[in-house]
DNA sequence: ATTGGAACTGAATAGCCATTCAGTTATATT
DNA sequence: AATATAACTGAATGGCTATTCAGTTCCAAT
């Protein structure tokens, strides 16, 4: 905001303020304007320069617990948030999202084509992303709609807020996440529409998801899989999902009825896209993390340090090693 | 104020509030305390340097017109002070008093006597020195009460208020400021506890008054003196005063009977006073002002800018040049 | 001079922050 | 262990600040 105040109203009103600690009605009262623009002084003298706040440095990343990530797994970027001691999950994730966002943000590039997830820690992170900083990218949906309810946390609401705070353009999938069976899902993609999304999948030049556990499955949370279609799912190896796409403990995936009812981003397809972000706040998804990682599906994860502590519990290298869930090691293809 | 917060936490919250731009409701989400607490970490990281705010350097006095003050008159120290344009006469004096205070203050001594008057533009000077700064004075009422009334502005009121901020003890002059004749001044003059304060003026170490002119006097004001009073005065040569002293153009105190009736510091005690400082904010009293100089009644004077042109104004020297006034040359003694 | 748009202004007020209060927890002392 | 004292805590709230609104002033282009 480009003003004509004079710097030396700007200058009077700021050292009496901020080193007189006289508030703003005393100010407005001896620089004999309304409190109102005092107010506005003061930011004009924080704009200019005149007014400059330090901070020391606090480090929000702890870097013991990247730097065994990084060892224990092959993983390109690991961002291990300090979170408050005993915070909720709520919190947790707001915490990774706000810290992580900081750090996501220049992961992203400024143009090109972004891959979108849904899921609440990557809202958090995503509604926290800078505002129109110059960036312009196609945005696609990375996985069909879960139900025919919105919420703020499905990807196609993220993809939209995403857009509408950059600029470009976004890409929905406007399918289902699961379909019936296999010529249902033929159909849809054969729909000029779809192919579109789809052939963008190819060409990402990043992606940004969430990982999901075979416990508190948002899927069975939103009735679109039941319990027993869980269990089958572990019985077949399954470990953990992205996208709807589920895979065993190596990160490969699984061979399911779902897996040909799925309308979303294939594994393969993600793990050629350059940069690949996974928020993942929470202890309670390591299994699924670490096979994703075994099977190089992420470039890079986002975590707290419970998570991270939680992560380095199962750090046995692919294939082998102890699990704590009922996950058998049976795996095709 | 000590406390056991941990630098980490205070760090965390500094960050997230200043670096970040997040409100104290979000902080103590993110770190998991009341926004009370958040609002107390801040201050720590103020308090303990994590926090730094500094400021453009706002120059509060007029250098320009201090050099001709000094350079027209014979003045220890001129302080010019700033004032927003076409402020009215109470926010000048607001502003002279609370810039004033700032380098006032040390030309007061850590401890001694302090002779102290009355008046609205030594109240705003006064109130704004610093608290408890590990001063110690014996403060002294230099002119009796004007009347029954005590205001805000009053010496005794000003002193009382210096003695609570500083500690040190406070004398008053319990006696009015004009008694009806030289008999009763004389038998006021006699108490010992009178005497005790009176014997204060002639070692004082500084003394912070105002200057008062022949016109919209605070005598004639409250009552104590008439216009035709003022007029006898003039008519006598009174120019201005100073604790109910009354002098002509060249400071020499008047002969005139109310100067037998005045129960207060004499200007010949008051000349011999190492560090006289008179606070006179505004154009109006520039006669007496510039007479209190000549009389050399003064050693600093803390002025506004307006206040300092109409000085400068009337400059030509002791004796000399013409009055706007109707005043007369007329001295004795 | 007229017009149109941008920048500015203070009053009102919504929203945010600092302090008070009453109760709790830590620390030092017996 | 018992007690006293100091430091801390969050809910409530009063006070302070930032923003909105409905004009007003300034400036550039007719």
């Amino acid at each position: 905001m480009n003003t004509r105040y004079t710097d030396e109203q700007v200058r009077f009103a700021a050292k009496l303020y901020y080193v007189d600690g006289v508030n703003q009605s005393g100010v407005a009262r001896l620089v004999q304007v309304s409190q109102a623009k005092v107010s506005r002084l003061l930011a004009v003298a924080r704009e200019r320069g005149i007014v400059r706040i330090s901070v020391d440095d606090y480090e929000p990343r702890n870097g013991d617990l990247e730097k065994g990530l990084r060892d224990a797994f092959d993983l390109g970027v690991a961002i291990v948030v300090k979170t408050a001691p005993n915070a909720p999950g709520e919190v947790v994730r707001a915490t990774v999202g706000h810290i992580g966002a900081q750090y996501v943000s220049p992961l992203i590039p400024d143009s090109g084509v972004l891959a979108i997830a849904g899921g609440r820690a990557v809202r958090e992170l995503a509604g926290r992303l800078p505002e129109r900083d110059g960036r312009r990218l196609a945005i696609v949906q990375a996985m069909g709609s879960i139900d025919s309810s919105v919420g703020t946390e499905d990807a196609i609401e993220l993809g939209r807020s995403l857009v509408q705070r950059w600029g470009g353009f976004f890409m929905t999938l406007s399918t289902p996440a699961f379909v019936p069976n296999k010529r249902t899902r033929d159909s849809f993609l054969a729909f000029r529409q779809i192919q579109a999304v789809w052939e963008r999948f190819t060409r990402a030049n990043a992606a940004l998801v969430g990982i999901g556990a075979m416990e508190a499955s948002a899927f069975v949370a939103r009735g679109v899989l039941t319990a027993q279609d869980i269990d089958e799912l572990k019985k077949r190896g399954a470990t953990g999902e992205i996208c709807g796409r589920f895979f065993d403990r190596n990160g490969d995936e699984c061979d399911t009825p779902w897996r040909e009812r799925v309308i979303s981003i294939g594994l393969d397809a993600l793990r050629r896209i350059p940069q690949v972000v996974a928020v993942v706040p929470g202890a309670g998804r390591a299994h699924a993390v670490a096979a994703a990682i075994r099977g190089r599906l992420i470039k890079t994860l986002v975590i707290d340090e419970d998570g991270a502590r939680a992560l380095l519990a199962i750090k046995p290298a692919r294939g082998a090693g102890k699990s704590t869930s009922g996950t058998s090691g049976k795996t095709k293809r």
